[in-house]
DNA sequence: GTTAGCACTCTCAAGAATAGAGTGCTAAAA
DNA sequence: TTTTAGCACTCTATTCTTGAGAGTGCTAAC
């Protein structure tokens, strides 16, 4: 272990204190790190370490006769530089699969099915953002009436994922213009993304040149109403009553703080695709998150891959002190899952 | 007042209680019945009537030197026959209808909206139950290819909801045939509802009957794929976190039940449904509602129509001590809005 | 540099004391 | 017969105290 700032024992009492603090839940004395770690040194030795610790900001005090806690810059330290892989057992690894196995294969199904598995292997809140819609790129559109002035479109795009839509239609539109406008817009504008169709669909001069001789009042109009979608992003969350079992949330206050902001999905969605590498997992810790409410929740996120180059984004959330670990050979297992699920033909 | 078991006297003592217990959330003594309720009893008699209703099981003490609580007994007097209907207010009404005027107007969207209101407006849960799709009559369905393998089948009900579902297909069907297959499925099936397609599709005398010379091979087949449905209906649940301001809820075993509850949408979905007439509300008080982890909780419920002359159903899930006169006048009003908008041209 | 020893600090749990709220009962009043 | 005033009694909730225990920081010896 060469580093930078801290010496060797520096860095393993930090990491025993992690892990300790851990398992319990309890300030960590030097006198249980004497008795469950054999570091070959006495329980004064440590107190020093500790106090140096303290010092650099690695670790707290919650008042003076009690163990040290490690603090955000501490378990910033651990999960950069201290902790190491901890690879899935067969039988978890087995039990992400098969929770896929279970689900009936549909976009929306996947996401709703990763969040449990999330939730239910890692004990925390499991979390999946959808690929954005509007990057979605558009492989195919059907028409569907509904009455004489609206018709449901669906909108399938590469990456599985399905947009039904409701869409106002001119009065006098008959079944076969419909269906020739269906076929237009198909044979122009699949493979496109949405966001750019939108452009298209709101612009004239654009639409001309797309659309070109085939170009009618009616179609721009039904062009412009079936893409005049919202930005959305789906955020599938499960496991929230995981947060019960916890004792730093043996009081109502704070887990209330947390459960508003859990409904605010919006918030979520913000909060987990913020700043991100495609593919990289990354672990918030604590106030990083930078969401009021959250300060005592850390987040494993990792972005997965869907057909069609897209991304989208897997996260699981649990209180600062969590097995990061654990929790990253989780959600990186699980991405890896996901996106395979998502190469293979539906 | 003409009652059958109680003078009168006791009724009003019952209702002041009532109402000055929903008010406080605490027990309510004979001193602040004097204050608060011109009953011209002084407190000694009202004592009196007090111990009688708790005789009789309408009321009980936490302690020696409490004051009265009502008992879900007493409730269910006072929601029977003393509370008295409590209009809303125009902005009330006024705001409920803004909710539906946000919303994007198809199936799903009035679903969540309807949920977000009712929690909103209420301060409680509000939850939503989709008609059974079951139960649903088909409108019409369409195939829109994916690969060689699979198709997206978009099945719109007569109610406006919309099922997507990925179908597996024989693998040498040509996009003719397909066309072919979903126009005769619209001819033959569309107006029937699912469960019935459903067991034609699984049964070949059955599906001879419907089809007759146009049955085929892959005709059978992309019938019972398409068919092979789940039986679901989808939970909206929004406003979970207007618990947390509950004083009864102060400590977090009590939410935690509640919560690891509401995790199981089926669980609320069936509560949500059991033993209903069709358009009545319906008060289930405390452990009424016969849901492990939801004793301390009411819950108000009405069905609401959608076209194809199906139901769904809403309710407000709150504690025991609930406003039940405005929260009735909630889901009544709500219910009837939900219902006009159906009703309309989608 | 490491460690034993010890004084010191702070928390937590248990007990004691007190105030206050509200009842139930009794006996008088209406 | 019904209502009410008066009062003793009970139980809760709060505050204070106390003592034990946990764990530290410091000092001096190893």
């Amino acid at each position: 272990m060469a580093h930078s700032v801290l010496d060797s024992r520096k860095y393993a009492v930090l990491e025993a204190i992690v892990n300790c603090y851990n398992r319990t839940a309890e300030p960590v004395s030097s006198q249980k790190i004497v008795q469950d770690y054999d570091m070959g040194l006495s329980a004064a030795t440590l107190r020093n370490t500790m106090a140096d610790l303290e010092e650099l900001g690695y670790l707290t005090h919650p008042h003076t006769s009690a163990g040290r806690v490690p603090t955000e810059q501490g378990y910033r330290v651990y999960v950069d530089s201290l902790m190491t892989d901890q690879k899935l057992s067969r039988k978890e690894r087995q039990f992400i699969r098969d929770g896929y196995a279970a689900s009936r294969r549909d976009f929306e199904d996947i996401m709703d099915q990763t969040s449990k598995i999330l939730s239910a292997i890692s004990h925390h809140i499991g979390v999946v953002l959808s690929p954005e819609l509007h990057e979605s790129i558009l492989h195919r559109l059907e028409f569907i009436s509904i009455d004489s002035e609206h018709i449901l479109a669906v909108l399938l795009m590469a990456s599985g994922a399905v947009k039904n839509q409701v869409v106002a239609i001119p009065k006098d539109l008959s079944d076969e213009e419909l269906y020739r406008i269906n076929r237009i817009l198909n044979e122009k504008l699949a493979g496109m993304p949405l966001k750019q169709i939108r452009q298209i669909s709101q612009d004239p001069v654009k639409l001309k040149a797309v659309f070109d001789q085939h170009l009618s009042d009616p179609i721009a109009t039904v062009t412009r109403n079936t893409f005049a979608l919202e930005q959305e992003t789906h955020v599938y969350i499960d496991g929230t009553s995981n947060f019960f079992s916890h004792p730093e949330f043996g009081e109502v206050q704070k887990i209330e703080s947390l459960f508003r902001v859990l409904e605010q999905k919006q918030q979520i969605a913000d909060l987990l695709s913020s700043r991100q590498d495609p593919l990289g997992i990354q672990v918030l810790i604590g106030s990083e998150n930078g969401c009021e409410g959250m300060e005592m929740c850390s987040i494993v996120r990792s972005s997965y891959r869907v057909r069609g180059n897209q991304f989208g984004t897997i996260g699981v959330i649990g209180p600062t002190r969590m097995a990061y670990p654990r929790i990253v050979s989780i959600v990186k297992f699980t991405s890896q899952t996901i996106s395979e699920l998502f190469e293979e033909s539906l």
